[in-house]
DNA sequence: TAGATTGTTAATCGATTAACAATC
DNA sequence: TAGATTGTTAATCGATTAACAATC
């Protein structure tokens, strides 16, 4: 019953589990020392039976007529989520998002510890963007492999992508956090995971568009 | 059969459509006529069976023994979503994120336009980045108007979200892509579409933690 | 005890996948 | 015609939601 837990726990689950700790640290400043399921639900707009599901992945037990122990319940997420001590991170790719990222303060809630930059440009390399030096690209295997980095950022441009994504592998990170739009295929040893944000303008403007221009042909119902 | 398309699409289906647009386009260039489902589930690591699934949805026939046509798939695709005209955008907040964003010369291809950005920091107004001005979000609303701009982006502080998101409302905008870690409360009239990196970095992470601590207790498993 | 809240088991819903007939 | 590929109908799978017994 405990094996496999983190193998068989949903997607969506764990996508919605950063939102809890967010509420839960609310709860913990009021000075809650307990919640219920269904005040978390209203806080984020879900049901209480989804947030009951959700926390059981979690394996924190709740106490009927109390509710879910806030403290516990931030430990456990945090923890399930790796977040409980923080990772090192490079970024690959020191354009305008890859400093934008590496100057984002929000990343230490999430245990991401943003530590250098690398790109191939002269001109970049050497500089520092919000006190983190931008290094030689050429570096990057020899920095992440003594300063036991496993965690990427990439970056790049979309054509620089797969090259570089073979560059982080080879220098032994674990987890690739994509932001270009190319979509890389599967490498042995790395898990990636990818920011799509075409994917997500592709909802935005399908659902203006279908706003803009109302649908087709329902004016004969209107018209009948 | 025609009437209630756009709202009855999946969603799923929506998010993949973008990718489809990058291989029909790598397809044209190769001068190829028709493309087989299969060819693109290939190419994109799916089933051909949910890629012609998906293409129903935005009303292409392909033929049988040929495949679908090409051409005919990006303008339908690229109509569905919206992207056939080039929208403008307006970018609120010109911290690191909204600056990056405007920078991105990529959205061209999503049929997003950015025209300026909007900030209350006396010091960025009239600052130019990537040849777009900084403007006071004084003059927010006016703009949005007079040019007819309904999509904005949103890139401001956190605690400056749900503020923004309202004058954005009141503004006229009809499409508000955040990329705040705020999720914020359903605005009438408004369509919300969030970017959460929070989300992501969860699902990197915990997959990530899995890996490097595993599991829990398989080992009597394996000592047995 | 009474009653609010959890947690379990079952039902529903939606998306993916399979099977195969229709088609060119 | 023969055969590859589409498109339709059904089956499967997974996540959400509902119902309700267990619990403090």
């Amino acid at each position: 019953m405990t094996g496999d837990r983190q193998i068989s726990v949903a997607l969506p689950t764990i996508r919605r589990l950063p939102m809890y700790v967010g509420i839960l640290e609310k709860a913990v400043q009021d000075g809650q020392v307990h919640v219920s399921s269904s005040h978390m639900a209203a806080a984020l707009g879900l049901e209480s039976i989804q947030v009951r599901k959700d926390l059981e992945a979690v394996g924190v037990a709740g106490q009927p007529r109390v509710g879910f122990p806030v403290a516990e319940l931030v430990t456990a997420i945090e923890r399930f989520l790796g977040w409980d001590n923080a990772s090192d991170a490079f970024v690959l790719g020191a354009g305008h998002l890859g400093m934008a990222l590496a100057g984002y303060r929000g990343f230490a809630r999430y245990g991401l510890n943003i530590v250098a930059l690398f790109d191939n440009d002269p001109c970049k390399i050497g500089q520092k963007v919000h006190g983190k030096e931008i290094l030689d690209v050429a570096r990057f295997a020899d920095l992440a492999e003594r300063l036991h980095v496993h965690i990427a950022i990439l970056t790049v441009p979309a054509e620089a992508a797969a090259e570089a994504a073979t560059l982080a592998a080879q220098a032994g990170i674990k987890a690739l956090w994509n932001f270009t739009p190319t979509k890389l295929a599967p490498i042995e040893g790395m898990i990636v995971e990818r920011v799509d944000l075409a994917a997500s303008l592709a909802v935005l403007s399908s659902k203006l568009s279908s706003v803009l221009r109302p649908a087709h042909s329902e004016v004969p119902e209107e018209a009948a």
